[in-house]
DNA sequence: GGCCAACGAGGACATTTGTCCTCATTTTAA
DNA sequence: TTAAAATGAGGACAAATGTCCTCGTTGGCC
């Protein structure tokens, strides 16, 4: 599973092989069930994570127990709660599972330790940190003016090959509409 | 208007009074009149600006012409367009005074040097970025989980003293609402 | 001062979306 | 293997929300 990262890392960044090692050096290497919990609300967030298998999701519930999954990390993606990894307080956030997967975990220190001393990766993280910042604004100006069949469309565009790896009623809460709404769109794009 | 943002520096960063005037020296100080526009869809944004007087906003068309507003940025805000000017594209999004503004505003090049060259400011700026990801992320929370009603009383939470400034269609513009429906809520509300 | 646009409210109605229920099938776990 | 849970679909109905309209007031602009 360390191949994975290296694969992805080398399409990024172009980082010299002891680079790669160093980072793979302090990672931590983790095997995880499905519904396997990373992280909980209240809990402190101590890892950056590197999805090298499987898919995560972060959600986060509210009062009556529903769950709004605010972002979904599947193969080759970075997961973490960053709030929570960057202030080191207690996470309005749950990170789990949704199929078994394999993850590389670095604490905030040792990734922070990284940044510092291999060239590059610090403005790769900034990249990235920005890069997200886009996709959220995008992801509001989505939610608050699109329609369900519209998020459904995006949600596939942004999220492609995923739509069947997962349960719709996740679909509906990534999306903030209900089951029902979901199944109405798919019927009626059935129809075309 | 420069007085506001020595103000505010001194509030959040602490400064030297040299690196306060360099940050200063490489200003452009701008008035805009209510209407102005900052920054249209399609132009590369080339600024960052600092609100020192007034009210901006930051928002998105659809085709058919409705505005969904993004942000608001009052006096003491910050307001840049990121991926615009990050990778000098053209921008997605509108940006134009909803009151006659004061704006401090630098070039992309004038900041990156005063980040890379005044201790603290880099930093402080990630600090920033990293409070906006906070808040798009509950942003993006609230508008597919929370009721009109509860992101009502969000937005006043969020942007306070901002309602009695700004017309209703804003803020129904900026929730992802009608304002039939604002009107319906503001009317329970009455009741209470 | 006077005109026109913007604003906030509200009625009437249509549409969308949600809730609650059942049902058949598949998947999971004991 | 078998029972239980999860899944996807759909019917019936209720609730929420949007659209289109009018109306009176306010505020900016010539």
């Amino acid at each position: 599973m360390q191949a994975a990262f290296q694969e992805y890392i080398r399409q990024h960044i172009s980082l010299s092989d002891q680079d790669v090692q160093l980072m793979l050096s302090l990672a931590t290497e983790q095997k995880v069930s499905k519904k396997t919990f990373l992280l909980r609300e209240g809990e402190v967030c101590r890892h950056k994570m590197f999805v090298t298998g499987g898919l995560l999701r972060i959600y986060r519930t509210r009062e009556d127990g529903s769950e709004h999954i605010i972002q979904f990390s599947p193969e080759q993606y970075w997961c973490t709660e960053p709030e929570s990894l960057n202030k080191q307080t207690p996470s309005s956030y749950y990170i789990d599972a949704v199929e078994d997967s394999h993850l590389l975990q670095w604490t905030k220190k040792d990734f922070d330790h990284l940044n510092a001393n291999i060239p590059g990766l610090k403005a790769y993280s900034e990249g990235i940190i920005a890069h997200n910042m886009d996709l959220h604004r995008q992801r509001i100006f989505s939610a608050i003016s699109a329609t369900p069949e519209e998020k459904y469309d995006e949600f596939m565009r942004v999220y492609p090959g995923l739509l069947s790896r997962i349960p719709l009623h996740m679909v509906a809460s990534y999306l903030g509409v209900s089951v029902k709404t979901l199944t109405r769109i798919r019927h009626a794009q059935l129809q075309r």
